[in-house]
DNA sequence: TCAAAAGTGTTGGTATTACACCCATGT
DNA sequence: ACATGGGTGTAATACCAACACTTTTGA
């Protein structure tokens, strides 16, 4: 065991992803023969924290090791700490034993982070060979209790979208309108009216068109908008206010 | 050192409360001697985590230990890991050697929870002889880091306040109108018109009115109204969506 | 010329704000 | 009788929801 670790403190993180067709998630392929079969299982990226880092730091570092880039848009969501929260299922713990992880209790602290297509388009993005972008009606069930966190994720998701420009941090920096009403919808769960949408966007003004529409698209091509940061500093009241 | 506990993580609780008059956060008086001077302290309460229970069983046992009574709307905040969060001020780190905590990193998980002055008003309700009740305009510089995760919790009970059906648990079971009206404005630290607060309220059926007046009041005796939980779980929408 | 998505206004209903006076009680 | 907080309605405005057709492009 790591004695740079602390033995019982983990970060797990939820790294949430938008590629303009579904939201996904970036999880991590856990490879093993467990009672003479092999198992696939997907798990969130995560490790323990070390002694001389925050906890923060322990998310970034996972990250940054994941990933190859540096990710700062990390917010933490909560902490799971039951007892047997590792011990549900007896290919996880088999699992504990084979990294040499002693069979002790693991309290963990999830992270979530958004990332936009762009980052993830980049030349610097280079993910561990062993981590898989998994759109979110098609995961299964995950080790320990990586479901559960991930539901909370996008709870939170949720919430903040809400009140948060945080779609931005999903949206590629020039994206259309549809791309982010379908964005909005897909992570509330609902329908807007395109017109009622574009109206409400109109009026918050730190989303700006520009002049550039898109190419070879086989249908009329559609304007393209940004996200301005500082407009956003310069105008904003007490909340995004968004869509109730 | 108690070798039940978990040695590097701790709970701490922000027990919040509502007199009628101010927002309270119930701390604990440490007392200590440091260089010669003594000193009076207040921080959360809070303890290790003991090996054999959930980090919520730990959030229950020490407001049980606390007050003696049973208390579960109990909420986590958010854990707090930074490397040195105890070592800021010399007298914390002292204090920590008396009572013989070995000088280690602590990452703490903070819980909030709302209680009412039924509560504390009860038969059952005997808190610790340490424990004081401390108006938050009235609240100095405290242990460690605790006046930040006192702030968090507010911050949380104010997004918490207006969305969720939460203010019942700080009022008593019995409340009139402006005695609402007020939590609400010293949450929120703004003021409402009480004509168009009251027309809200209205609208809102699991809030109901009772036939049962103040009594001894040197004014016009105000009408008290209670919250139905049953009333609200059958009307419920997806939100209270109380006061933007 | 067709398919596919972009883009655009009006109306009726609902919710929000601002605002001032009389009432019931204890002292 | 007076001080104290309780209780009430209206009008102007802002916001929201519902709804259908024309435009531009590539194939």
């Amino acid at each position: 065991m790591d004695p740079n670790v602390i033995p019982n403190v983990s970060v797990d993180c939820v790294i949430i992803g938008y590629d303009l067709q579904d939201i996904s998630i970036l999880l991590i392929e856990r490879e093993m023969i467990y009672n003479d079969r092999k198992y696939v299982d997907l798990k969130l990226p995560g490790d323990l924290v070390r002694w001389n880092e925050d906890i923060d730091s322990s998310a970034h570092r996972i990250l940054f090791d994941l990933s190859g880039v540096q990710i700062n848009n990390l917010k933490q969501l909560q902490a799971f700490g039951e007892v047997d929260r590792l011990k549900e299922e007896p290919r996880d713990m088999e699992w504990l034993r084979s990294i040499d992880h002693p069979e002790e209790r693991v309290i963990t602290i999830a992270y979530y982070t958004l990332v936009s297509l762009d980052l993830i388009h980049s030349q610097k993005f280079k993910p561990n060979p062993n981590a898989r972008w998994v759109p979110i009606s098609k995961i299964g069930k995950l080790a320990f209790d990586h479901n559960r966190i991930i539901n909370i994720a996008l709870d939170t998701l949720r919430q903040e979208i809400k009140k948060n420009p945080v779609a931005f941090d999903l949206l590629p920096r020039k994206f259309t309108l549809s791309q982010m009403q379908k964005l909005y919808e897909l992570v509330m769960g609902t329908c807007f009216d395109k017109r009622n949408f574009r109206k409400k966007i109109a009026q918050i003004p730190c989303i700006v068109p520009i002049n550039e529409k898109q190419v070879n698209v086989p249908h009329k091509p559609a304007r393209y908008y940004m996200f301005s940061h500082d407009v956003y500093e310069a105008t904003r009241k007490d909340s995004f206010d968004f869509l109730v």
